[in-house]
DNA sequence: GGGCTCACTTACCATATGGTAGACAACCGT
DNA sequence: ACGGTTGTCTACCATATGGTAAGTGAGCCC
C-alpha cells in the first residue's frame, strides 16, 4: 500500500484506485472511509507484523538468538515487504488515533519484548538499561537501518539488497556491543538490581 | 514551523498563515509557492542544527567528549526547538528534493562527523564499522529517541521533559556501550589504547 | 422469468487547496 | 505634495479530494 510511501494524505484514493485498476467508488465501497481504509491496512498489516515475528521467534533459541531472530525478520520483512515497515513508521508519524491502533495491535509484542529483556538482565546476560527506553532506541535503529532511504542516500549508500545485508550485519554487530554483557563491560556497576 | 508537526502534505497555507494572524497572500507574496516555502524553512533549520551542532563542537575536548557534545546538543534542541528536529524527520520522509536540499545543506556535517569516527576508528578508540553505517544507525537513534513520540507512549512512557533527560541518559550510555572500545571488548585488531 | 443481492460504475457535489490579479494604505525620497 | 515602492489585504479561480446518490449488469434463488 502507497501509504506507506507518499504517506497517508499525500495519497489519494483516485491514485490508490488507479493503481489497483479500480474506479475510487470501489474502495469506498468496501472502506467507508479513507481513514477506515488507513485502520484495516494497519490492522491487516500488525497482523502480518506480528505473525512474522512469531514464526521468526518459534523457531529460535535462547537470549542472544531472539534478537537475532527477530532483527533477521525485519530484515527479511524489509526486502520481501518493504511497505509493512514504511507503514509502521508512517503511521507512527500520523499521531491519533491511527496510532494508537497500531501500537494497540502489537502492544502484545512490545509486553513479550520488555519482559524477555528484562529477563536477560536480571540473568545477567545483559547490561542494565531502562527496557521500555531501550525498546525505544532499537527500535528507531531498526526502522532506521531500514526505512531511511533518505538518509542513506546522503550517507553515501545507495538502498541496494546488498546495501541491506550489509545494514543488517552492522546493526547485529552494533546491538550485540550495546547490549550484551560479554560484548563489553566496564561502566559503573549496575546499582539498582530489583 | 508545523510542517514538522503536521506533515507538509498535511499543512495548509490557510492554517500555516491562521497561526501566524496574516492572510494566506502574505505567506505567498513573500515565498512564491509552498514549496518554495518549504526549501526556506529547510535552509533555515538546516544552518540553525549546523550552528548549534558547530557551537557545541567548538566547546567540546577531543573523542568521546565529542559525541557527547553532539548528543547532548541535539537534546537541547530537542527541548527548545522540538520543531527543527521534527523537520529533519518529515523531510527525510518527503524524499528529493526537499531531501536533497537538506542533506546538501548538512552534508560538511556528515562529512565531519564520518572523518571523526573514521580517526578515532584508527586510533582505536572506537569499534570498527562502516562509519556511514554508523552514522546512519546513530542518526536513526538519535532522532528516534527524540521525536518518537508516539511510540515513546506506546512502550508507556510520557513524553515529559524528566522524561527527555532519562533518554538522553539511556541513549548516551548505549552508544557508549555500543561504540567505544574500552566500553567493550576485545575487537580483533585495533590495538586498544588508552 | 421476476426479484434480489453483490460488486462495481458513472454522475455529481461541497469543500479545501495552491495560486493569480488587483485594490488599498503606509511609507519613501524628491 | 506626489509618484513609486512595499506589504498586506479582498476577490477569485482551477483543480483535486473525500464522499453521496443513483444506476448497471451478472449471478442466484424461487
Amino acid at each position: 500500500m502507497s501509504f506507506a510511501e507518499r504517506g497517508y494524505e499525500a495519497t489519494s484514493l483516485d491514485a490508490l484506485a488507479a493503481g489497483l485498476e479500480v474506479r475510487k467508488q470501489t474502495i469506498l465501497y468496501w472502506f467507508p472511509s479513507k481513514e477506515a481504509l488507513l485502520d484495516a491496512v494497519i490492522d491487516r498489516s500488525a497482523a502480518d507484523l506480528t505473525a512474522a515475528l512469531e514464526t521468526a521467534l518459534a523457531s529460535a533459541g535462547d537470549g542472544w538468538d531472539r534478537v537475532e531472530a527477530v532483527v533477521r525478520s525485519v530484515f527479511r520483512l524489509a526486502a520481501r515487504r518493504p511497505e509493512l515497515l514504511g507503514l509502521v513508521r508512517e503511521v507512527g508519524r500520523l499521531g491519533p488515533p491511527s496510532a494508537t491502533r497500531l501500537t494497540a495491535a502489537l502492544e502484545p509484542l512490545v509486553a513479550r519484548a520488555n519482559d524477555f529483556l528484562r529477563a536477560e538482565m536480571d540473568a545477567g546476560h545483559m547490561r542494565r538499561h531502562e527496557p521500555r527506553l531501550l525498546l525505544l532506541a532499537i527500535y528507531s535503529t531498526v526502522i532506521g537501518m531500514v526505512t531511511e532511504v533518505g538518509v542513506l542516500r546522503a550517507v553515501g549508500e545507495e538502498p541496494t539488497a546488498r546495501s541491506l545485508v550489509r545494514r543488517r550485519a552492522e546493526l547485529l554487530d552494533l546491538l550485540r556491543s550495546a547490549l550484551l554483557v560479554d560484548g563489553g563491560r566496564r561502566e559503573g556497576d549496575a546499582g539498582r538490581s530489583g
